[in-house]
This record gives structure tokens, sequence and C-alpha cells, in this order.
DNA sequence: GCCATTTATATTGCGCGCAATCTATTTGTG
DNA sequence: CACAAATAGATTGCGCGCAATATAAATGGC
């Protein structure tokens, strides 16, 4: 039972980060999703589709109309790469990099909300991540 | 950053979960919550929705229609109750109490994909379980 | 250089997950 | 008893998340 025990609390901790989340990123217009991708152009932009999947874990059928829907609201724009024509390179306009001064309040407020100290958060943190490395590596055989 | 990091962790970390579930819950032919929902039902059935939404954080929204594909595939029956008529209880049927033996091998499968110790395991999940209950009560403000 | 293979993205279909809304009961208050 | 409020569930709409498939461009072996 505590392989299941665990992913429901996994699975429940995400549902429950979300409704954290949503009213932080209801301001902004993003969903939790859309504001990962942005995160990740935050970082770096300029990329093709295919790298922000694998930052993010996600395949084009999630990302493609993700995407679409970003740019639709004047965050981001897609181009056709010239040197190779495949791939579709995603760069924030001026309004998807002005976004990132407004999200500046959310992470604070996250960490408000979890009422844990940075210590046990960034222990947590690690924990999860090599589960979820030692999981995708388990799907690869 | 931390919180937004923690918070990625936790939502990668399902994902990864959700794809080594994948596999065996097909040969159940269930999806994970539907899974969620049968691991509900045999710990105690003939319930009305609302308890099992409220064991495993789920809406009505999310429920009705799970429940539905459930009654389709013959594993639960859905009847009103005589005593409040609001309530519909869910009940398993043979079928829906023989699952329970063919999915005795998931638990094993997933402790072994999941690499780690038992005592491991506990520990993350007690730490998933305090935060994810810190989180849903800031939510209640 | 040709052609099979690989790679990047797009499309379709299905099942959540949740907000918002609706209907039908039940409960609580006077 | 009447009637407002609360409660249980159903419905609608939207955005993931992913499998399966399609398309088009690039690559690699001969």
């Amino acid at each position: 039972m505590l392989g299941n025990q665990l992913c429901f609390a996994v699975y429940s901790t995400a549902h429950a980060f979300n409704r954290v989340y949503k009213p932080l990123l209801d301001r902004l217009g993003l969903t939790y999703p859309q504001y990962l991708v942005m995160l990740a152009l935050w970082e770096r932009d300029g990329v093709p589709i295919k790298d922000i999947g694998e930052r993010l874990f996600l395949d084009s059928g999630t990302l493609t109309p993700l995407l679409k829907r970003l740019e639709t609201a004047h965050l981001i724009k897609r181009t056709r790469s010239r040197e190779d024509e495949r791939q579709v390179l995603v760069a924030l306009t001026s309004q998807g990099q002005a976004l990132k001064e407004k999200a500046r309040g959310v992470p604070p407020a996250i960490l408000a909300a979890s009422g844990c100290s940075i210590g046990e958060l960034t222990a947590l943190k690690k924990n999860l991540i090599a589960l979820r490395d030692q999981l995708n590596a388990a799907v690869g055989e």
C-alpha cells in the first residue's frame, strides 16, 4: 500500500498547490502550466519547443495548443527556424518580458502559504526530484 | 524561487508516477483517478459520492462522469438513497470486488520502480501530507 | 545523390480537474 | 406550516496531459 499512499500524497499535494497558485495566477491571466512555460522562457527564450518540453517534461500535444494561447495573449511569438525548418522558436514579446515583474510576488506568497521553513522545503524538493528521476528512469527500463 | 521549484518538483513527480502506473493500470482497464476511486471503495463502499470526494479531494464535476464510466464498465452501481433523495450511493459490483485481487500486484511494482527504501518513502509521505494539509488550510484562509 | 530513418511539430481524441451554474431535496427558522 | 438557506449531485465549458497518428524537414548509410 505504501507506494499507493505516497503517490496519492504527491497527487493531492499537486492539486493543493494548484489551488494556492490559482488566485495569484488569475491576476496574471495565466494557468499554472502556462506560468511554468513563462518561468522557463524568463530564464532562456528564443528556444525551440523541444527545449521547453525537455525542461518541463511536456510533449508537443500539450505545448502546441498552450503556446498558441500564449501567443494569442501576446506574451510570446512563434517563428519557424531558418537553419532547421522543423523547429519553431519561441520568443517573449515585450509584454511577455514585462509580465516577469508582475509575477514577482508569486513565489513569496507560495512560500508563506506552505508554512514551512526554507530548510524543510529544500530537503523535500531534493527528495522529490530524486524520486521523480528514479521513476522516469524506471519507465525507460 | 524555492516555492516555485518545490511545486514543480511535486507537479513533475506526479506526472512521473502516472507514467509508471499507466501500463499497470491499463491491464486493469483503469485510469489513475479511477484506480483511486476503486481503492477508496475497496476500503469502504455503499457510500455517497460526497464521501468519495472528501477522501480524494475531488468534486462532483470530476466524479460524476468518472463514476458513470466505472458504471458502464460494470465495476460499480449508483443508486439514489432512500433516506436522502439528494444522495447517490456508490456500491461495488461483484466484478468491482473481484478487480481488487487483480490489482494486488500494483503496489509492489510501484515500490520497486521508486527505488527507495520503505523508510525514505514513509518520511516523504509524511512531509508531503503535512505540506498538503497546510496548503489546503491556507486556501481556506 | 538517393532513400530509409530520425527528428520537430501539429492534430485528434479521451479523461481528468475545476469553476460556474442548475436542479432537486432537506434543513433550519420563525 | 411556510419559506429561505444549505446541501448533494449533475451539467457545461475550458485547459491541460498524453497516446496515437500525420506531416514535413533533416540526417545517415550506401
